[in-house]
DNA sequence: CGGGTTTGACCTGCGC
DNA sequence: GCGCAGGTCAAACCCG
């Protein structure tokens, strides 16, 4: 399963890296670690920051992106949750059964039992060097809560849509490795439009801002060319569901107020049959 | 006063 | 079964 799933993924380093041989003090390789294993249990993904972050701990401290020469600043990932009959995902439906409804935690337990298959949020993770933890991208966030991360000095906070009927949630932390890194989760997908009142920001690929297009059929690999002297890509990991992506840069120079602008490099899609 | 933030409590899943 | 850690709730608080 785990194989099954970091195959999709591929680093900015222009090399393609194992799971086995990754060195989480690399950013990139903490990312992959973190969001592969959130493919397959939503929840699960705090487990897996942990154990990312544990592995770091115990792993040589190798610069960020050393390899390549270049110093991106940000990496991204992208997932979805797919479906799957993992026992994770089973555990997971509980709390997420509550599509649609600010139904109680009892109801929620109600409809579990009641068999209901629980709708799997699309996940989307970068980080990003940024002084300020929040960034602006456009859209409205209520804070609906913060904890502190094992083995991190610095609190992860949880942040909400405020659009009525918007369920896309984010998490912000900030590496512990490196501090000047936000780690930022989308999870879930706006099915509204930008708050007319905020000027559309450049920092997230389009369909982070706008309603969501109908999947594709198939996976694809989101590779995103960086301007200048990045060699190569970073890329957005592939699933069942990965929604179309364009204008789409993981590697983000974020200003210190935090709002991105013209920063939108061609971002393209390199389709491939994937083969399971 | 309305909306956002803070923060302690609670729930849940996982590993041992 | 227990303890731990992540995620969420909601009351209290803050601010414009």
């Amino acid at each position: 399963m785990w194989d099954h799933e970091f195959r999709n993924f591929h680093c900015p380093t222009d090399h393609t890296c194992s799971r086995v041989s990754l060195s989480a003090a690399d950013p990139c390789s903490y990312m992959r670690s973190n969001f592969t294993d959130s493919l397959q249990s939503p929840i699960g993904y705090g487990r897996s920051l942990e154990k990312a972050l544990a592995f770091s701990h115990s792993s040589s401290s190798q610069p960020p992106f050393s390899s390549v020469g270049a110093t991106p600043n940000s990496c991204i990932s992208y997932s979805s949750t797919q479906d799957g009959s993992d026992k994770s995902n089973k555990d997971c439906q509980l709390k997420e059964l509550e599509d649609g409804s600010e139904s109680s935690k009892k109801g929620n337990k109600l409809a579990n039992k009641k068999g209901e298959k629980k709708h799997k949020e699309t996940r989307f993770a970068f980080m990003t060097k940024s002084e300020v933890d929040l960034l602006e991208d456009g859209y409205k966030w209520r804070k609906y809560g913060q904890k502190a991360v094992k083995n991190s000095p610095y609190p992860r906070s949880y942040y909400r849509c405020t659009t009525q009927k918007c369920r896309v949630k984010k998490r912000v932390e900030r590496s512990f490795q490196d501090p000047s890194m936000v780690i930022t989760t989308y999870e879930g997908q706006h099915k509204h439009l930008l708050p007319t009142t905020v000027k559309r920001p450049m920092l997230f690929p389009s369909f982070m801002l706008r309603p969501s297009p109908p999947p594709p059929r198939r996976r694809h690999e989101l590779f995103t060319r960086m301007p200048g002297d990045m060699n190569n890509y970073q890329v957005a990991a592939s699933a069942d569901s990965l929604m179309f992506a364009e204008n789409f840069s993981p590697f983000l120079q974020v200003p210190d107020n935090g709002l991105l602008q013209d920063m939108v490099p061609s971002a393209f899609l390199k389709h491939e049959p994937y083969e399971q």
